[in-house]
DNA sequence: CGCGAGCTTGACGTTGTTCAACTAGAGTGG
DNA sequence: CCACTCTAGTTGAACAACGTCAAGCTCGCG
């Protein structure tokens, strides 16, 4: 991870709420340093247990959110893309991250300090209900997860990835970017079983499998699969 | 479920955070037309997919908060008591609740306006530290439920699951108050296997047993078995 | 007295984990 | 340029954990 402080927000690719509120307030000025850092491929970006000091907002990359578990057995429970909040769910008022973030891939993440985003959300009606919108949609999407993991067999959830997994990239060809091992973190099974259900899907021509190249054949009976759980 | 509109909020035994919040800036007057209702037991409080109107607020009895999840199986996230902000999660600004909550025992709750709360803690800064305090406690409940259901056997969680229903009594011997098979939705397992552990446990003198009537003796093992898995 | 809900127990099959061995490809240093 | 090694991926076999089905029990209540 390096940081790289002198990076003006004006000329960020993304103008995220923080920005656009302090912007609208006072046009034209710089109102708040930012650290913007760089994190690399597996870089741990924050760390389940530590101190929540900072609001973090993925600019650039993707990330995958996970809770460390027993044994080091991880449960990733959903991707980021940006623009996203990473500290979202610890943000308010939470001393510790209940999670872990790492970078997928090549990512930039916005350092804000805390005490500011909260001075700003209380001042600032429409930041607050962007943020608790955002919130909200974060909760939904993990009680689905935990619907999905605890009720669906491993076939129903590998299909639900793969279409998860396809609906991200926005397209039905695309590079996995992570080990089998990931993939089964992502669904909660084994190494071995995703590698198998890999193969599986693969024999019964339902995805076409290069290394890491996926490219989903048959979409409909993958959401069939995904449904009968 | 009954309704009993003329309740005075400063009759009420629990001072909300949201009377409070009135109170403290106009005393005196009572700001609020609450509903105040009666819930019998298993009587569904709130329904996962219905839209969010008001918030609710716990305000005597106890109550299970679940997932609705595949084939009318359910998955209970935890157990509510007063105080307790029933919509808590989903209070935000998100259209619909994404789980049900229903009482499991006689139990009152208040119907605030979501309106009021919203014009009230956009305004009021204590009080959206408060909720967003109790709701950061329960992003990481589910977080370590997650862990929990996934990654420990049956036996983990049962203990686990035991610890918690003694915690919550506050002593280690209490009235279940709840089937068999709700017991095994806590902790994501079959009827007959919750009838299984109980009896388990109960050979193994780690509990007595009398129907639903639950005495820890031995909460050593008990916790040395939550934490093996 | 009979009915039904909740509880209990046994038998059986499926699912998925674990262990272990093996392969393929990418780097690395001599 | 070739061994060496390391990581990721792959496959098989044995095993344990749970769910499901089926049958029977018990208690409270109409």
């Amino acid at each position: 991870m390096r940081f790289s402080k002198k990076i003006n927000c004006d000329s960020c690719i993304l103008k995220c709420d923080i920005y656009t509120t302090l912007n609208k307030d006072k046009p034209g000025q710089q109102l708040f340093n930012p650290l913007h850092a760089h994190f690399k491929k597996h870089d741990v970006i924050c760390k389940q247990g530590t101190e929540v000091t900072h609001a973090l907002f993925l600019v650039k990359g993707s990330a995958k959110l996970y809770i460390e578990g027993l044994n080091h057995k991880n449960i990733t429970l959903y991707i980021l893309k940006p623009p996203a909040y990473i500290g979202l769910l610890c943000f308010f008022d939470k001393p510790e991250y209940s999670y872990s973030v790492a970078a997928l891939e090549e990512s930039e993440v916005c350092f804000i300090e805390l005490s500011l985003v909260k001075k700003l959300y209380v001042e600032n009606h429409d930041l607050l209900l962007s943020l608790n919108n955002a919130f909200g949609k974060s909760v939904a999407a993990i009680m689905k997860k935990i619907i999905s993991l605890n009720q669906k067999q491993a076939r129903g959830r590998f299909a639900e990835n793969l279409i998860y997994l396809s609906e991200m990239h926005g397209s039905a060809k695309f590079h996995l970017g992570m080990t089998r091992k990931e993939v089964g973190e992502m669904i909660a099974i084994s190494e071995e079983n995703a590698v198998r259900l890999f193969t599986e899907f693969s024999k019964e021509n339902i995805i076409s499998l290069k290394g890491q190249e996926i490219e989903i054949l048959d979409a409909a009976l993958l959401k069939k699969i995904n449904e009968v759980g």
